[in-house]
DNA sequence: CTAACATATGAACATATATTCATATGTTTA
DNA sequence: TAAACATATGAATATATGTTCATATGTTAG
């Protein structure tokens, strides 16, 4: 039986290691990390989160807004809503969607700042 | 020639609509910000960041520390460079990478305090 | 110059994901 | 209750993406 070797370099810098390793967050936050950003990820969901941070909207606003089928806004807002980005509240035929989570001005903001520097 | 109907809702909020439109940002600084957030929704790509907030390193290292692949490190690399989110240098066999980002650990943190609060 | 080492890269493959289409569910009005 | 409206959802499709494998490029030591 054989270790697999991932990496077969001599030239392994131990010191550098251990100092990295030991800052690393935990597996649970770096995952966490990456899935809160593939939510952020999708163009149409940008846009949604955006408009949301100026007003509720139903399905049917959003789907006017973005141009878009109103299936395909139903099922991003789906994504949104297992994040736990959206809530949602039904009034008569209308689903209300709102945001549900106050750091997305911030994240974005922050983003932002990033993007127009380069 | 029939216009095609994203929305066939009667119930669209003109006043909503408007108001949310005015105020969504540009469609350039949309289409950034999810570019941006795509970068930054893989795991390995996050452990590669998180680690050089911690010190430079090369190739060889990085591919111990997350005990994978040299080649599948070096694509991702490339990934980061492109995006401008890393730069490196050569020092003789080895190239070193390092953070090309100031703002990386603020959009980090920003979205960890998201996190820690679900 | 040649061998050994460190990194980069193209192609292939498997997997994930966004949208469409058809249709189901839920609500109100007539 | 039936019809119209608003939204949700499953299946299918097309596309994007991460890793592997093989190999190329670049650097240094002998």
């Amino acid at each position: 039986m054989d270790i697999i070797e991932k990496c077969d370099c001599t030239a392994v810098h131990e010191d550098i290691l251990n100092k990295v390793k030991n800052n690393m967050p935990c597996e649970n936050n770096l995952y966490n990390l990456a899935e809160t950003f593939k939510i952020l990820s999708d163009g149409t969901r940008v846009k949604i989160l955006y408009a949301l941070l100026n007003s509720d909207m139903c399905v049917c606003d959003i789907s006017a807004l973005l141009d878009m089928t109103q299936s395909a806004i139903s099922h991003q807002l789906r994504v949104l809503k297992q994040a736990r980005l959206v809530k949602y509240r039904r009034e008569g035929k209308s689903v209300y969607y709102s945001l549900d989570d106050e750091h997305i001005k911030s994240i974005f903001d922050q983003a932002l700042v990033h993007i127009n520097e380069k």
